[in-house]
DNA sequence: CGTGTCCTTACACTTGGAGA
DNA sequence: TCTCCAAGTGTAAGGACACG
């Protein structure tokens, strides 16, 4: 992946392969096993997804290593190689790396940001180096009339605007032309090479995984989804409250909206006529906020005994899920050790609960 | 209904043979 | 050695379908 871009179809049983481990934990899984789309699943956490790497994001992202390493001042073999015959900003040439840079060089733009030295590797117009955008995009009026299709930052400043320009101007063009070269008058090269730096806010060196991250922020960050990934849980439990937030559980209400079950099926086991939702489930149903309440335990052990309650015919009582709860501290206290403390106080009271509550007694799930 | 799989079709590229 | 052509191969897109 970091050498060639993968086929297509190549990465597309890649991910048949990984899905199917997801959902199923087998070599192949049919659609209705996914609980969710692969696209969601392989958002960042940030965004609500899992933060499985999109394998042809993450091949880009390796290739424009090669593409930044041209950017870079060395002096390895293979680019004196490809500079002995060729231009960084204007490439014909078909090998590999050439093909490669035509390829990758605009999503490599989008991405970075150019301190600009001595200006010979910066696009004047296609690199965000003077403002937040290209100029291209800034003033596209003005870019309609220049006469070559690309000149690095040094060439535009050493040389008149006017002579990379056509003749004449439109009044917009002009317009542009001098606000151009008002910013140009600030502009003063040194004698150090370009930076190009990954354009996020701390304008972090370039790298592959900074890459992937920036390639992979597509609109606001979902907070509430993400906070989920930062408590100090198992993840199978945050998995569960992934695939909760994403209203993907198969409550009864699920599964009717899916046709799987009839709609007569679709109400709460325990209420009449109240439709079994993530919501009833786990918050407004009398029983399970009671239990909620009294013992704070985690909606996880209350959907396990649920599940066998609808799909095995088992019926469990409030002790059994304490038993179940009390059970899982145990697991939980060998991997989250800092927290011996806490978890040896919190399963006393659990077990205390057990004893003296008479909530155990009152009703089953 | 949401999801992934499978099949078909069209297109581009590669390979190998024939002939000039 | 070069050009042309046919067959084979790979790729991508779209739609039908299966499944729970």
């Amino acid at each position: 992946m970091s050498s060639s871009l993968l086929p297509k179809t190549v990465r597309e049983q890649l991910d048949a392969r990984r899905r199917a481990f997801l959902w199923t934990g087998e070599e192949k899984c049919h659609g209705s096993q996914c609980l969710l789309a692969w696209d969601t699943v392989c958002q960042t956490k940030e965004h609500g997804g899992l933060g499985v790497k999109n394998l042809e994001d993450m091949n880009h992202c390796l290739l424009l290593k090669f593409v930044h390493k041209l950017h870079e001042p060395s002096s390895v073999p293979w680019k004196q190689w490809f500079f002995s015959y060729s231009n960084l900003l204007c490439s014909t040439e078909d090998t590999f790396l050439h093909r490669l840079l035509r390829e990758e060089l605009g999503r490599y733009r989008t991405i970075t940001h150019v301190l600009v030295g001595n200006g010979k590797t910066t696009s004047f117009w296609h690199d965000r180096w003077m403002l937040n955008t290209t100029l291209a995009d800034t003033f596209p009026v003005l870019f309609s009339h220049r006469t070559q299709p690309a000149i690095s930052v040094q060439q535009a400043v050493t040389r008149p605007l006017d002579s990379q320009l056509q003749p004449r101007l439109t009044r917009s063009a002009a317009a542009e032309r001098q606000v151009v070269i008002d910013c140009l008058a600030n502009v003063h090269l040194t004698e150090e090479p370009d930076s190009h730096m990954l354009a996020d806010l701390k304008r972090s060196p370039f790298t592959s995984s900074g890459a992937y991250r920036l390639l992979r922020q597509n609109g606001e960050p979902a907070t509430d989804v993400a906070s989920l990934w930062s408590l100090r849980l198992p993840t199978k439990v945050k998995f569960f409250g992934w695939l909760l937030h994403h209203g993907r559980l198969n409550t009864r209400d699920y599964l009717c909206r899916r046709s799987i079950r009839p709609p007569s099926e679709s109400y709460c086991e325990s209420c009449a006529a109240v439709v079994e939702t993530d919501e009833h489930l786990f918050i407004s149903c009398p029983k399970v906020s009671a239990l909620w309440n009294r013992l704070e335990t985690h909606p996880l052990s209350i959907d396990l005994r649920r599940n066998a309650r609808i799909f095995d015919d088992q019926d469990s009582s409030p002790r059994d899920v304490i038993r179940r709860t009390h059970a899982d501290i145990d697991k939980w206290s060998c991997r989250y050790r800092p927290l011996s403390a806490e978890l040896q106080a919190w399963k006393t009271w659990v077990a205390s609960i057990t004893v003296t509550s008479h909530l155990c007694n009152s009703f089953t799930f």
